[in-house]
DNA sequence: TTCTCATATCGACAAGTGTCAATATGTGGG
DNA sequence: CCCACATATTGACACTTGTCGATATGAGAA
């Protein structure tokens, strides 16, 4: 099984004030950057990812997000596999459920990579 | 030939404070975001908008533009294509030259929407 | 108009993606 | 232990996508 190579925030912009500051992102920073951003390039993951952030505690099962979507539960798992891979969000095992929560920093912090 | 419509920053979040105000993004808007964040979705066009936007007046053709990336004219032109309808980049023609400049408020309206 | 050059489009191909049904994994309860 | 249930993985399928070479379009120059 491969491991689940998360982006964490602060590796969204690794060499932001090292000596060789370029402007333009380099390859590995736009692979990064790609990743996240195609991991919302989807509509059912944005609204995933919408629907956990709205929740009332920012956290909620696969149960609860299968209903909304109007997708197979495999389907949603391998979504939000896809958005734990980016980082955008991170999962918790509780007692039977996975409990997922999303990162802000992670989108914000990409964004801010390109616009600033 | 369809027409290349292009998302503007105000469209990208269209029913913040109507009346049925949902905190869950619809169906419609979830479109809207993905194509945005799915035309970043690709390592060579995040190196492209890094590109144009770290560009002294923020302007480049495409024949400043296919030299960095080390990607044939044609293939370069289709991601531009992407780029523009997503609205992310507008495109004027000068001359012979086409040249692109960055809309930066379509990504960060985008971003906003989902962490706000 | 004709030529040149910058860019766009077309056709084709390999590779990737979203989806589901079926099955496997893992967790708590009895 | 065995059962029930929540989630993950697998295998398969249609569809999309990134890439190129070849060609078409379009704008200035001669």
């Amino acid at each position: 099984m491969e491991t689940l190579q998360a982006v964490d925030a602060s590796d969204t912009q690794p060499s932001c004030c090292s000596a060789q500051d370029e402007l333009v992102v380099g390859d590995e920073q736009a692979q990064r950057l790609a990743k996240v951003f195609k991991a919302l390039g989807d509509p059912t993951r944005v609204k995933l990812l919408s629907l956990i952030s709205a929740s009332a505690d920012a956290e909620m099962c696969v149960c609860d997000l299968t209903e909304p979507v109007g997708l197979s539960q495999p389907t949603v798992s391998h979504h939000m596999k896809q958005l734990v891979e980016a980082g955008l969000v991170t999962r918790e095992q509780r007692g039977r459920w996975a409990y997922y929560s999303p990162v802000t920093s992670v989108l914000t912090e990409a964004t801010r990579s390109l616009t600033a």
